[in-house]
RNA sequence: GGCGAGGUAGCUCAGUUGGUUAGAGCGUCGGAUUCAUAACCCGGAGGUCACGGGUUCAACUCCCGUCCUCGCUACCA
């Protein structure tokens, strides 16, 4: 199957352009796409490996807003850091492309339109949120309100940051504009969807044809996929005034949904890349394609964008989409909002010349098949017992006894012993075991293969003994540091993919090209006669400070980031507003769950008069068996509704803290059931 | 609640279609060694493979149930 592919198409996730990137996003997408590129390229083989940041989008716009700049001067300030950090650590992308490119607005346009002219995009007329002082419709991330599930003050249109629910505008309460802080009004606009359901059928298909996925991409999208509603359409274009205009005469004021032109960012950087030539590496079948993203990307990757594809007609579709899941930083979850996050370019900063221990640790711990855990604890232990100890130090070795006994000169071998051959064997059969590994997408198996040559040399060494040999056997004593030095030269190859910057030192001190692939199974590295120098350390020690600095800056963004955030105060109202909330006080006599609802309790309040049924989205924050017997205030007189099928009577009071943690509100015991508060 | 992915030595992970004493790296303990960045090399200890059933001559591996973690999704007056 793979033997006829002629050429690759590597994609890495765009990176948004309203930050940088960090340590999650480069072990997830970046650094595995780059050690398969880079693998790739040493084969010989014809790829493209495309990227760039994604530059539309309304939290760009958000962004820009909040710091009182345009658009433009965020992503071209996010742009500039990200293209320089990846770059600096090795990502070694054919382009590094931006969507707010003349190119790729065309390319977005064309392909938007072909869709329109064939009939695909479906219109439909909706009541969205309008500024009337700004002129303008709001995007979801626009409007803020109160959370209809939470009652967080500061929800946005599209997710409560406080509960996480996802929401839409309009179901926020108190809606206000983010650009002028009035209300907003609910006004037509006409959108474009693109229809999925008649595509379901074809999608399953594509996505069974690659059973062979890792089991968390096949599954999510299987699940997408069996979903009950089937898919829904998507619209396709928002009211927006920063991003890619609907190519359409009564489109004025709209543009294109960035997750329809984000995607076709990697068809638009290969046209820049390529030019005319960019058909080959898109729509001919004799070419791979392999998208590389996080776990967040999937169903975009695997089901949207296919079904675009499919719909324009004539592409070839992914072939390959080895997902990463995510990574975790000292035990929680990255937060870009918390500070909780290693930034890639303060890290290339803080560690210059460090930029391949970095890359060796977060490929070691990449979390190919579930969520892993990053500290900084590890990243030391990383570095000194295997890059210093294992692989640094051998080649040091290997160097120094070079030096001392042949001042650096490659010795003639005389015989070769069963050891001899049998190390010389394993490191002819190291490429294909790396390979192997790499063409699995296997790169942490890879990389402890990689090391495995330097532990291989570590114990050849140790068991020849040269420096003991040497005293009454010169001529075997050669024979050992050439063996060694063999080692030592696949060594400098095998790194390369993974450690592009340390391959290079150690490959120009021993006095090496970049060898093919391949071409390093079978093969004298270095002849006899030839010089190794002296070379210096590798890698070097991480001390505890720096490790503790490192430990220290994390924490302290963080609690400078933690603030409680105050939700926003109401409106005035009038007493008569007031008068109209009758509030009780009452006790809970019964608690249970509702069934199918995580969140959800069903309470029988006792209020003196009446015993009444509530529900109330308490569940996760009170033990069942603490409820009964718990003085409650009621607002008694709000009219009843059934939720979850469950009959709700009232409303029991509670006091909530920023991180969404619940309490009753104070209700003294002794008030009897049915007493009026106010 | 539904769906998906996980739960294997102190830590991070492998375990192919079920088959003899469950593996690796790091850490730890002991030994050996000195060419080397107190590094390397050898050896030991350490696991009722989340838990409970079941299928089988045989299960970490298949089936059912339960618990826990992560993600998507529903519910939160």
């Amino acid at each position: 199957m793979s033997t006829d592919i002629s050429r690759y198409t590597i994609t890495a996730a765009l990176p948004y352009a309203n930050g940088p990137v960090h340590i999650g996003h480069l072990a997830g997408c970046y650094l595995p796409s780059d050690i398969y590129a880079r693998y790739l390229r040493k084969n010989d083989k014809e790829l493209i490996f495309v990227c760039g940041t994604d530059e539309h989008g309304a939290a760009i716009n958000m962004k820009a807003q909040s710091e009182g700049a345009q658009p433009r001067e965020i992503v071209d300030r996010y742009h500039d850091i990200i293209r320089n950090s990846l770059d600096q650590v090795g990502i070694s992308f054919d382009i590094f492309s931006r969507t707010s490119k003349e190119i790729h607005h065309k390319t977005a346009q064309d392909f938007f339109k072909t869709l329109y002219d064939k009939g695909s995009l479906e219109e439909k007329v909706t009541q969205q949120y309008y500024d009337e002082e700004a002129g303008q419709f709001l995007a979801d991330r626009f409007i803020m309100g109160e959370c209809p599930n939470c009652h967080f003050g500061e929800a946005y249109g599209d997710q409560c940051e406080n509960c996480g629910t996802s929401l839409s505008s309009t179901e926020l309460i108190n809606p206000k504009s983010r650009l002028s802080g009035s209300a907003p009004v609910l006004k037509e606009t006409k959108h474009w969807f693109l229809p999925l359901d008649h595509l379901s059928g074809k999608i399953k298909d594509y996505i069974q044809s690659h059973k062979n996925w890792k089991p968390n991409v096949y599954g999510q999208c299987m699940s997408w996929l069996d979903a009950g509603d089937g898919l829904q359409a998507r619209s396709m274009t928002r009211d927006l005034d920063w991003g890619i205009p609907v190519p359409l005469d009564d489109a004025e004021g709209k543009v294109l949904y960035v997750w329809f032109d984000a995607p076709i960012g990697y068809i638009s950087a290969t046209k820049e890349l390529k030019g005319e030539a960019w058909t080959d590496w898109w729509t001919k079948d004799d070419t791979k394609m392999v998208h590389f993203i996080g776990k967040d990307n999937i169903v975009f990757h695997c089901i949207i964008f296919p079904a675009m594809l499919m719909e324009h007609g004539g592409f070839h579709l992914a072939d390959e989409v080895p997902a990463n899941e995510f990574l975790n930083l000292e035990g929680k979850k990255i937060s870009t909002s918390r500070n909780w996050a290693v930034w890639l370019h303060e890290y290339l900063e803080d560690f210059p010349g460090q930029e391949d221990v970095l890359r060796y640790v977060l490929t070691a711990t990449a979390p190919e098949s579930k969520d892993n855990d990053f500290t900084w604890n590890d990243f030391q232990t990383r570095n000194n017992s295997e890059l210093v100890a294992i692989l640094g130090n051998f080649v040091n070795r290997v160097q120094v006894l070079m030096q001392k006994y042949y001042e650096g000169e490659v010795p003639q071998p005389s015989t070769l012993s069963d050891t001899d051959q049998a190390a010389l064997k394993e490191i002819e059969e190291a490429p294909a075991l790396i390979g192997e590994s790499l063409e699995k997408y296997r790169f942490r198996e890879a990389l402890s293969r990689m090391m495995n040559v330097a532990r291989l040399g570590n114990k050849y060494l140790a068991d020849q003994e040269p420096w003991k040999v040497i005293k009454n056997d010169p001529e075997r004593a050669a024979t050992i540091l050439y063996v060694a030095t063999q080692i030592c030269a696949q060594l400098s190859q095998m790194m390369e993919p993974f450690m592009p910057f340390s391959a290079e030192k150690l490959r120009t001190n021993l006095g090496l090209e970049s060898l093919g692939w391949n071409d390093c199974a079978k093969q004298e590295f270095l002849a006899p006669g030839m010089i190794v120098k002296a070379g210096g350390h590798l890698f070097t020690k991480v001390e505890d400070e720096v490790i503790n600095a490192q430990k220290e800056k994390l924490e302290a963004s963080n609690t400078a980031e933690a603030e409680p955030s105050y939700e926003a105060l109401k409106g005035e109202i009038q007493f008569e507003d007031f008068l109209k909330l009758d509030l009780r006080v009452g006790t809970i006599t019964k608690a249970e769950k509702v069934k199918k609802a995580d969140k959800l309790l069903h309470l029988e309040v006792d209020l003196g008069f009446e015993k009444r049924s509530i529900v109330s989205g308490i569940a996760q924050h009170f033990d069942l068996e603490d409820l009964p017997g718990q003085k409650v205030s009621v607002v008694v007189n709000l009219a009843p509704r059934k939720l979850r099928g469950v009959l709700s009577q009232g409303m029991i009071l509670m006091a909530e803290d920023s991180e969404g943690n619940l309490k009753f509100t104070a209700t003294p015991e002794d008030m009897p059931n049915g007493s009026v508060i106010r």
